[in-house]
DNA sequence: ATTATCTATAGATCTATAGATAATGC
DNA sequence: ATTATCTATAGATCTATAGATAATGC
């Protein structure tokens, strides 16, 4: 029944990557124990040895799950250099992710339990939203407005994700097919308006 | 142990009012039967008489919390007349809003547990949704460009729907209060400059 | 000897139903 | 007679723990 630790520790990464997907589909509180062990093939009793407790699994699944979409974020940037937030905003805000919520973002799917859950499963996502912001922000020029690391997360970035996000959330909340699509619409075009290159002239409004 | 018809449908409503709370404060699978009718000052017993089943009870207070939100929408644009907008930015993006899930916006609160329900969950939203497109698209003078009713909705009201309910869904989901403010600030600037009449010249990009 | 995983279980809770009770409605 | 609410319970599930087992690690 044991075995190495090599394969323990393997283990353990596959209950992180089934539950990060699970939690996204069900819910923190929509899935038990039992099925996200099951999930990975094994039973419910190796859980207490691989976690301190659900919660530090749900702290773990989040960090996963957002380290994960951030790569799917920095791979669509690779795939269209030239200009990596359109190629962001394109699969983001498309009817596929829209539909996918097990794979798709975690922010979206996880964002109202997260603020439910305690200290450490929010700090899972406060630092993703650090690597978002970095990432966002080197696309639209305006990188780390204090030089100093951490420094002042960029005004515009923010508003950036907020909009994606919140357009996913909504268009996943309806049952209408059209609806979904033009929230996810109208959020590309105010995204893609908002951050075009102004070449000439100052910024509007302070 | 009987009430009167009139006082059983008074407590049916008190059940949807706690629970509309209840559900924001912990999420539709997050609190029992026994808590919610307990809110209410019952027991669990009576809960069938008044509901076909939790679900039932689901769509009915989500749609009463919708309800109750546009209705502070609406009271806050009637105290700023010349600019309601505004007048609802300021609460919606506040601090405030921010720290109270109970009683604030119900999209942000339970939209991920939304996208995990069933049609008639997801009916009680979008209908929600239409009367906030309609209200704000009023403001920004947009309002149903189809002349006819529930025609196209306008995409600048659903981009301002985005960003904002994504800005408090963001900055609930941290740890660091600072960064919390600043998705709101940033959200703020972005719905204020977008909105903003442009008054010379057309829209910038179709 | 240690330990990763298993089976089994404790104790709590969940949704839903059944039957009792006591007041309303006719 | 009807019925809104109560107490009680069925049957399932939840998180967490305990002890058994069989393989690893030394």
């Amino acid at each position: 029944m044991r075995v190495s630790r090599v394969q323990a520790e393997e283990n353990r990464q596959t209950v992180i990557n089934v539950a990060s997907r699970l939690f996204r589909e069900h819910g923190f509180d929509g899935i038990g124990l039992k099925d996200l062990m099951a999930g990975a093939g094994m039973t419910q009793g190796a859980f207490y040895k691989q976690f301190d407790s659900k919660e530090d699994l749900v702290a773990q699944a989040s960090r996963r799950a957002l380290q994960e979409a951030l790569g799917r974020w920095s791979a669509a940037a690779a795939s269209r250099p030239d200009d990596p937030l359109a190629a962001v905003v394109d699969f983001y805000l498309s009817e596929a992710h829209c539909a996918e919520r097990a794979e798709g973002c975690p922010v979206v799917a996880l964002g109202s339990d997260a603020a439910r859950q305690g200290p450490d499963v929010r700090a899972s996502f406060e630092g993703g939203f650090k690597e978002y912001l970095a990432l966002v922000g080197g696309w639209i020029g305006e990188a780390d407005a204090e030089g100093s690391e951490g420094g002042q997360a960029n005004s515009k970035a923010m508003a950036v994700l907020a909009t994606m996000v919140g357009a996913v959330l909504l268009a996943r909340a309806v049952n209408d097919k059209e609806m979904s699509r033009q929230f996810l619409e109208a959020a590309a075009d105010s995204v893609m308006n908002q951050t075009a290159a102004a070449p000439p002239g100052p910024q509007p409004r302070q």
